[in-house]
DNA sequence: TTGAAAGCGATACCAC
DNA sequence: GTGGTATCGCTTTCAA
């Protein structure tokens, strides 16, 4: 048999009607308890279960959120699907997955729209103005992770967004790296236009000008490994001291950038060039090296977003934008100690 | 207004049925050029766009596709989700994520059975015998991918799988190290249980037998990154000459232990330990290391997934048991040639 | 080609 | 607490 058993054959087998069947499967309503076995039995003894399409038909809830994320390639996301998803299945809900290749988001939106998802979160994807429109007009609550589209003040004003603090960041990484007086930083920055790159770049390049000093070097490594391994060579290429330290716009950037460091250019990590990254990935990828990072917990903009998405879908919470905070952390390598452990000697 | 337009209103403002409607919509239904322009202003219009649910009740198609994965830190996954939802978009279907802890993949499936979705990806999760049952009641069609809940003969009847050449995978390290002339062959397994890892060390440990050797020492890494470093230090300490060479069930592994290698243990790779890994991760993954792997391609894998889905979901296609051959590869390393590039001199 | 009407499987609002 | 009935938005006969 293609479907399984419905509500109206239970029913018939339990003896009552469809209304009592349904009752037994909705949490809170009124059912005796004798009724109530005769369903379970009944249902059990046919395999039921309701069927969410049918329920989310007249519900107007489907209890899906649609996950929008253009690529997987950075460690960071992996660990934002599963967060999420598991942490929204805890709360009834599922994601469903959309792939978009950045610009084709309008493409996918529409798809989006006719699962009547009760929500959705873009991760790394930029909504584009006559979307954010359609989107707005179809009332689905709709939260931006880790990016914006827009990061002028009134547009916190009317849309969801969790980022994380990223100016602080930027400016927490400057105020380090001036502490332990290097005196030649680079930068490698991500897309250029994204959100997260500006702001962190911004509060970085703040903070130095404050101290009465500026970036030494600057590249664009779009994000991507292969772009961040070409922006290191270039700014540790050509005349002139080469840099003495390098803050990456995120982790995965980073690792490329010390993958170039040590193993092209010989260059000692952190002794001769001190690399700080942003983002949160696991020990896999980071593996042997000695990185800092700004941590911006997968948790914590996690978490944020299923309290703001829950919020939307139920009440009528207003649109918030809420801002994570991060912090610096010193992710150890794995190199040992002067003196290695016994157990390290065969 | 929280929903969009409904085929009614548009079928009012088109002046026409709601039945012009619905054809308009359907792909290949025969509506004259003229309702069916009438039909599509008035959508646009209102913004209309079918209501896949209600159209999934009647046609008992959801269209989606329910994606079970046990953990995401092997980097294999990301690029698995990422190829199987892109080509499944294409074809019109959309993945709904499911988070499962391993073993509580039953309940799980409770809640994928409730979405009426057209078919089931199964990976690196097992099904109890229970849930197979009440899988195959339903007529769902449901594809294992990567690994199998049970290697033997019979079970390649009556079940969907795609895995690749796991045992010839094996077997073609064996081959290659013996060929080196390797003499202290070392193996780590992932998860003692799962097929994947049985059928690499069985290809494995049968060529090396062939040629009158066997394993040199061997430990368990349980697919974790933890696991694979605790199994590397186990593997290199004691005493007795340790291996000059590794096999690892997986490239996750392969990577943790070739972090332990260079790092903790202050050997080269692969000049005083060769490793050998399995699967295939992106470069961000390997990064600087020097990895000779057994290629089993995300991409032909997705690919036969996708096509045995497509099969049963439409036609009454029989189920298959796939195959996928798989290669050697050596993954180079960004490491300089003895003469480096000038660029890389500042 | 077109429109009217009958469901798909469930929930919600009634009276009882 | 319980059962009947309208309804959700659409596809699908079936006549016209």
């Amino acid at each position: 048999m293609k479907s399984s058993a419905t509500a109206q054959e239970v029913a018939r087998l339990a003896q009552v009607s469809q209304s009592a069947v349904s009752r037994t499967f909705t949490p809170g309503a009124s059912v005796s308890e004798q009724t109530r076995a005769k369903v379970l039995s009944a249902a059990a003894a046919l395999g039921y279960r309701p069927n969410a399409m049918a329920r989310s038909l007249i519900t107007r809830q489907s209890r899906i959120v649609a996950l929008v994320m253009s690529y997987l390639e950075n460690q960071f996301y992996p660990l934002v699907i599963q967060d999420l998803s598991q942490k929204l299945q805890k709360q009834g809900y599922h994601v469903l997955m959309f792939i978009s290749d950045l610009d084709e988001a309008d493409e996918v939106m529409a798809e989006i729209l006719q699962y009547q998802v009760d929500g959705i979160v873009l991760a790394s994807t930029m909504l584009s103005p006559s979307l954010a429109n359609s989107c707005a007009a179809s009332g689905i609550p709709i939260v931006q992770f880790n990016r914006v589209a827009d990061t002028s003040a009134k547009a916190r004003y009317g849309t969801n967004a969790v980022t994380s603090d990223n100016r602080r960041g930027g400016a927490l990484v400057a105020e380090l790296l001036l502490a332990r007086g290097f005196e030649r930083i680079a930068f490698i920055a991500g897309l250029e236009r994204s959100s997260t790159s500006l702001e962190r770049e911004s509060g970085f390049a703040g903070a130095l000008a404050k101290a009465g000093t500026q970036v030494y070097r600057r590249a664009v490594g779009h994000y991507s490994f292969d772009g961040a391994k070409a922006a290191t060579r270039t700014l540790f290429s050509g005349t002139g001291e080469p840099p003495d330290a390098l803050f990456v716009a995120n982790d995965h950037m980073a690792i490329a950038a010390m993958d170039v460091l040590r193993n092209e250019l010989q260059l000692r990590v952190p002794e001769d060039v001190s690399v700080v990254g942003f983002d949160d990935v696991p020990q896999a990828a980071w593996g042997a090296y000695q990185l800092t990072t700004v941590v911006q917990s997968v948790e914590r903009m996690v978490n944020a977003t299923v309290e703001l998405l829950h919020g939307q879908m139920l009440g009528n919470a207003p649109p918030r934008y809420v801002v994570v905070p991060c912090e610096l952390v010193l992710r150890k390598s794995v190199r040992p100690p002067a003196d290695p452990p016994d157990t390290a000697r065969a």
